[in-house]
DNA sequence: ATAATTATGATAACAATTATCATTATTATA
DNA sequence: TATAATAATGATAATTGTTATCATAATTAT
């Protein structure tokens, strides 16, 4: 049975309240400010956990370790090709009722049942491109 | 300058004979029967290479090593929750562009530029579907 | 043919994550 | 409320996937 943790609910609020998208490790240095006795491998466990609850989300970026996402409202993610940064792209109502319609009716053309998808998208970010620009 | 070589070759012919989305690993391991003296060291670059030259794919699975994908033509992923194969899920060339506009505005909307885009989604398939239906 | 350069293969090094296990915190029960 | 049962923690070992190093081999240029 599944028992209460102040560590594991500090993960969660923690990951609601930020707007980015944090490693396990840069989340977990953030945390000791609150907890500094909490263990990386207790970070890994609860996110994992949170994971197959649902309750957040977890992003596997091109490049380096994973991350992770408290914001659950449908939305889209983008990676700068240049400085790795995570941007959320936010889509009307309509558009994600749209896409999520065409992505379920095409799951269930395969058979499958759907549980989730994700949209990523690459390029340069609105910064990168400014520099890239200066550079060459 | 960029040179010639039987083992890149081999990888990338390798690769858009087979359907599947294997590892590094597995792609080695099946490579050795056509050039037993490869090294999984010449796998991974070439895999890399490969990826940034636009030959092929990479697919960040959710569990495990990372996976590559030889077709080009548009199509979505397929994870499986239970057995973590993927499947490729064919997309009409409509949906295809209908779904890249829209994606390419919302990428200028955050004044980005776009250079790619991937959709991913997790359920049960077809098979474990069955399976956990009879297990419960 | 020889020189210059890039790619290879073996393996060491590394980064991210998971497993182990004794201790602690939480929940159930007497 | 005390005690038992069980799940979670934190430290750290182990593992996994991948990249770096470097001497040697293959490819291309002269």
């Amino acid at each position: 049975m599944k028992k209460y943790s102040r560590q594991r609910e500090l993960i969660l609020n923690s990951l609601r309240n930020r707007t980015d998208h944090p490693t396990a490790e840069i989340l977990y240095k953030d945390l000791k400010n609150d907890m500094p006795g909490i263990g990386i491998a207790t970070v890994y466990r609860n996110l994992a956990e949170l994971c197959e609850s649902g309750s957040i989300l977890k992003i596997k970026s091109n490049t380096g370790a994973d991350r992770y996402d408290g914001k659950l409202q449908p939305h889209i993610h983008f990676e700068c090709n240049e400085c790795h940064e995570i941007y959320d792209i936010e889509i009307e109502e309509m558009s994600t009722r749209r896409i999520e319609n065409e992505i379920r009716r095409l799951t269930e053309d395969i058979g499958a049942e759907y549980a989730n998808s994700s949209i990523y998208i690459t390029g340069l970010c609105k910064k990168c491109k400014v520099l890239v620009n200066i550079n060459y």
